[in-house]
DNA sequence: TAGGGTTTT
């Protein structure tokens, strides 16, 4: 069986070879029946198409056919062939013919990919035609959405995006015996992923046959990367095309000034050329970058009073209507002023004359800032002289380039390929979960840098499409089988979780499309008008949806014809709009498969925008002045001023995109709050946490959090108990501030007896005036260390841990003076130190304050208001006994230096004298002095003693307190406050 | 205060 297998259709003879290998090469019995019936059916198909085949012709009059043979030969010779040839060759439509004849599309498929959908459609019906047929015959093609292949097909044209997605079920492509890779030049991604795809898979096929078609460029590299696969090269069937340089004058910083010179001498040059050559006015077609250029250098050319001439705007942007004037006929002569479509996309017809500006916007992916930017470039040499023969398709044509030549020659000779462009997210997505392996070793034929790949993963795992391992999630498995930018598709699976998967199928279809609001240059007024009523001041996501609800609700009652008329009057696209409707009827049918719920109810705002954050967690933005905005990655953008969101600039935003252009600007953004954020980004926020502190009332210790996303800050200062963030930290603040420094009610017994006794210790320093009784707190703090269990770090912990100790470990909680004591305790010291002053029976408490910059510093007497005046006013000059020799002593340096000479060494003096003085309510230094005369004989006026300039701790300070104990006057002057 | 061009399970 397995000899006929050659004769038999391919996909029929694949499943053979699958079923046989699945069974280790001995298939039953069932087996061997289902083998049959395949095998017959698949001759059948084989002898079927066979007896269709009718040798294809090829016209004349294209250059490719007169390489028919060689082509032919190369193809049957090899497994894979480089064809390049010019636009105009007729390779893409005749090479499919030639496969034909020479017995391909009989086995299999011969599978022909455009990059474009059009391009796919009209390729397939020229086929078709030159065939005789109408496509849906030999020849169908298939874009998203439309499919018109059939069982007889035997060439089918595609979109190279759909081949790529075919490789998903089908990893051998086992319905093609033939592939055509056309416009290979053009190095998209889908481009330069499926070559290398298919240089994996052709060891593998070895049937397979490969084609890969390419203007004139780069197919050495093509060759080498195909193992020295032979070019055939095919000379193009255009006209010679004169480059004339004809670099700027004038200004460098204006160059909308100086390409309007430019474009202007050009065309004087065009029109003596064509009064020279007696030629009628041919069409222009000039190159720019963007939109803004185009519409200056129209209003310049329409104001420029250029006879019998029509100027046309072309880029993408402009609706279908405004577009198709291009191929409408004119008179006169027509110039058409023209973004990048026109290189490529788009072939403008009757082209005499190119003149090219020599640059482009051209996307490129910044890994440092995350940020797309579309900088205006010089275009590569390929691209330039692609430009160029878009003027010699007709006739010979003459290409201004307004630029030098050195300039031209210092160009690189390509465009960089997408893939070294763009963020790979998507790509790395699809080829882990379609089991291709790692995007590091596949063998791309230019590889991507290692840093944007790691940026596409990070991406991944921003969306939870990979783990921090990078392997793919089940929901990224989900999200693979999305057709839609991983961002977008990550939006939609939350949103079935959060209940709005209804509102963001619309949504993200709608910003998978292009934007279906239309402005036209001459009715820019009324389009806003008619769009006005779509604006959501909050959330560009709302318009979109209500544009949706409006067509919706429209659609449903109204004939195709009228719903085009509405959509013109509410200047919507009809066929953008379609193409939405289409994607959000895909989008849902898959959902459906995915079980994704759809909600009943209309979801709430909330409920949408953090579906809508989830996949957008990096282009969350907070404002910061009028118009500017902080992204995250320190990045400043403004909201694009198109957007309505932007006339009520809310607090915190989130972005569809964010893209570089004149500025950073975020596009289709909505307000959020940022409370949405964390939630949502838990796998990407980073947390700092500050300045850990006990607090009593809580009595534990608290701290702050600071939560950023990608260094913007979401909260700046929350309080979280500290105790999970750094537990050692907060037993040390537990000891520290509620064990040493008492900053905590405990009930355990040990803790109020030791800070009694620290207390007393304390007290006793400060009635010493003397700070080297107690032991530093790391003594103390050691002490508790050495005790505590590690896990002790609040309150909390510390009452149920004590409650359980033995008698014996509570006794060894409890310190002892030999623990706090630096040296013994004078004993004296509570005479010397009283606690009252008892006088007359009464007694008045004291306290003691050491801190010498304290108003209470020293001795404090507190006396009721009642009984202020029977307070000994002289006795308090006494201090306590404590104190007395060196008041003394201050009293006697105090005194003039004539009368203090006298008792010197003062020291000796005044313990002399203290010897016969006994605290009374008399002067001390009245007594003093009688003592100082009595061993010297100097008498000391009463006047000549110091005073008010005796430090203050040497004069006794005097509280009055009200009944209520509360204190009313205060001060060291006694008599002063008795008589007040 | 204004944006190049494509494609899809």
């Amino acid at each position: 069986m397995m000899e006929q297998l050659d004769a038999c259709n391919q996909l029929e003879a694949a499943r053979i070879h699958k079923l046989v290998a699945r069974k280790k090469g001995r298939p039953g019995q069932k087996d061997l029946e289902k083998m049959a019936q395949w095998l017959d059916r698949g001759q059948a198909r084989v002898t079927e198409r066979q007896a269709m085949h009718k040798p294809a012709t090829f016209p004349a009059s294209l250059p490719v056919s007169e390489r028919v043979d060689d082509i032919r030969e190369a193809i049957e010779q090899n497994q894979v062939v480089i064809i390049a040839g010019e636009t105009g060759s007729g390779k893409t439509t005749q090479i499919p013919k030639i496969c034909m004849n020479s017995g391909r599309g009989i086995r299999g498929l011969i599978g022909h990919t455009q990059p474009r959908r059009i391009a796919a459609r009209t390729v397939a019906g020229r086929i078709a035609e030159e065939l005789g047929e109408q496509t849906g015959g030999q020849v169908g093609y298939q874009v998203r959405f439309t499919d018109t292949t059939s069982d007889q097909s035997r060439v089918k044209v595609m979109t190279d995006g759909i081949l790529l997605s075919e490789v998903q079920h089908d990893r051998f492509l086992d319905r093609y015996d033939t592939l055509i890779i056309d416009e290979a030049h053009e190095r998209s991604l889908n481009i330069d992923f499926l070559m290398g795809y298919l240089r994996q898979l052709l060891p593998k096929r070895p049937d397979l046959k490969v084609i890969i078609t390419s203007a004139t460029i780069e197919v050495e590299r093509f060759s080498q990367f195909f193992n020295g696969a032979p070019v055939i090269e095919v000379s193009g069937r255009t006209y010679p095309v004169d480059v004339r340089y004809r670099s700027l004058t004038g200004d460098e910083d204006d160059r909308d000034q100086g390409w309007t010179d430019g474009v202007l001498r050009a065309m004087e040059e065009i029109e003596q050329h064509e009064r020279a050559e007696k030629q009628p006015p041919g069409d222009v077609l000039v190159f720019l970058p963007g939109e803004r250029e185009i519409r200056s250098l129209s209003k310049v050319l329409r104001h420029a009073d250029l006879r019998h001439t029509e100027v046309l705007p072309l880029y993408s942007r402009l609706s279908n209507q405004e577009q198709n004037r291009i191929f409408q006929g004119h008179r006169g002569r027509r110039i058409v002023l023209s973004t990048n479509v026109a290189e490529t996309s788009l072939t403008v017809p009757g082209i005499r004359y190119v003149i090219d500006t020599g640059v482009a916007r051209i996307s490129r992916y910044s890994v440092r800032s995350k940020i797309q930017r579309l900088p205006i470039e010089p275009v590569s040499q390929a691209s330039a002289n692609q430009r160029a023969g878009r003027c010699g398709r007709v006739a010979p044509g003459i290409c201004f380039r307004l630029y030098d030549e050195t300039d031209f020659i210092n160009r690189p000779e390509y465009t960089d390929p997408e893939i070294l462009r763009t963020n790979l997210a998507s790509v790395i997505l699809q080829m882990t979960t379609s089991g291709l392996g790692d995007i590091r070793h596949f063998p791309f034929l230019e590889p991507p840098d290692r840093r944007l790949i790691n940026d596409g993963y990070k991406l991944l795992e921003e969306l939870g499409a990979v783990d921090d391992k990078r392997r793919v999630t089940n929901l990224g498995r989900t999200m693979a089988r999305l057709p839609l930018d991983p961002r977008l598709a990550r939006m939609l699976v939350i949103s079935s979780e959060q209940g709005s998967l209804a509102e963001t199928l619309v949504i993200i279809a709608g910003l998978s499309v292009q934007d279906p609001r239309e402005r036209p240059q001459d009715k820019q007024q009324a389009a806003d008008q008619a769009h006005a009523p779509f604006n959501d001041k909050e959330s560009d996501f709302l318009t979109l949806l209500n544009i949706w609800n409006f067509y919706e609700e429209q659609r449903q009652e109204l004939s195709q014809n009228q719903l085009k008329k509405v959509c013109q009057k509410s200047f919507l696209s009809w066929m953008r709009m379609r193409e939405w409707r289409d994607i959000h009827r895909q989008l849902t049918l898959i959902c459906r498969e995915q079980k994704l719920k759809l909600n009943r109810d209309s979801a709430s705002y909330e409920s949408l925008h953090k579906a809508i954050l989830a996949g957008l967690l990096g282009q969350v933005a907070v404002k910061l002045e009028k118009k500017e905005y902080l992204a995250t990655r320190n990045r400043k953008v403004m909201i694009f001023p198109g957007s309505k969101v932007s006339k009520t600039g809310p607090k915190w935003i989130v972005a569809a995109e964010i893209v570089e252009t004149s500025r950073v600007f975020a596009r289709v953004v909505a307000k959020i709050e940022p409370e949405w954020i964390e939630p949502l980004a838990g796998h990407v926020v980073k947390h700092h946490f500050f300045e850990p502190h006990w607090e009593q009332k809580r009595a534990q210790v608290m701290g702050y959090e600071k939560v950023s996303l990608y260094g913007l800050d979401i909260i700046a200062k929350r309080r979280i108990p500290y105790s999970k963030v750094d537990p050692a930290e907060c037993r040390n603040l537990f000891i520290r501030r509620a064990l040493v420094e008492g900053d905590y009610q405990s009930r355990a017994p040990f803790i109020a007896r030791n800070r009694e006794l620290l207390d007393t210790v304390e007290n006793l320093e400060r009635k010493t005036r003397r700070r080297d009784l107690l032991v530093e707190d790391e003594v103390l703090v050691a002490f508790y260390e050495q005790r505590l269990p590690a896990d002790i770090v609040s309150g909390r912990h510390f009452e149920s841990w004590w409650k359980q100790l033995s008698a014996d470990q509570l006794r060894d909680m409890e310190l002892t003076e030999a623990d706090i004591l630096q040296r013994p305790v004078d004993e004296q010291a509570d005479s010397l130190y009283p606690d009252y002053l008892e006088w007359e029976g009464v007694r008045y408490p004291l306290s003691y304050e050491f801190e010498p910059t304290s108003e209470r510093d020293g001795v404090t007497l507190q006396a009721p208001v009642m009984a202020l005046k029977q307070l000994p006013a002289r006795r308090l000059e006494w201090l306590v006994p404590g104190l007395l020799r060196e008041k003394c002593i201050a009293l006697v340096k105090g005194l003039p230096k004539a009368l203090r000479r006298n008792f010197v060494p003062v020291p000796d003096f005044v313990d002399a004298a203290l010897e016969n003085l006994q605290a009374s309510n008399e002067p001390l230094a009245l007594q003093l002095g009688e003592q100082l005369r009595r061993m010297t004989g100097v008498r000391i006026d009463a006047d000549a003693w110091p005073q008010e300039d005796l430090p203050k701790h040497l004069r006794m300070n005097l509280r009055v307190v009200d009944d209520a104990g509360k204190p009313i006057a205060e001060g060291r002057e006694t008599e002063k406050l008795q008589s007040e």
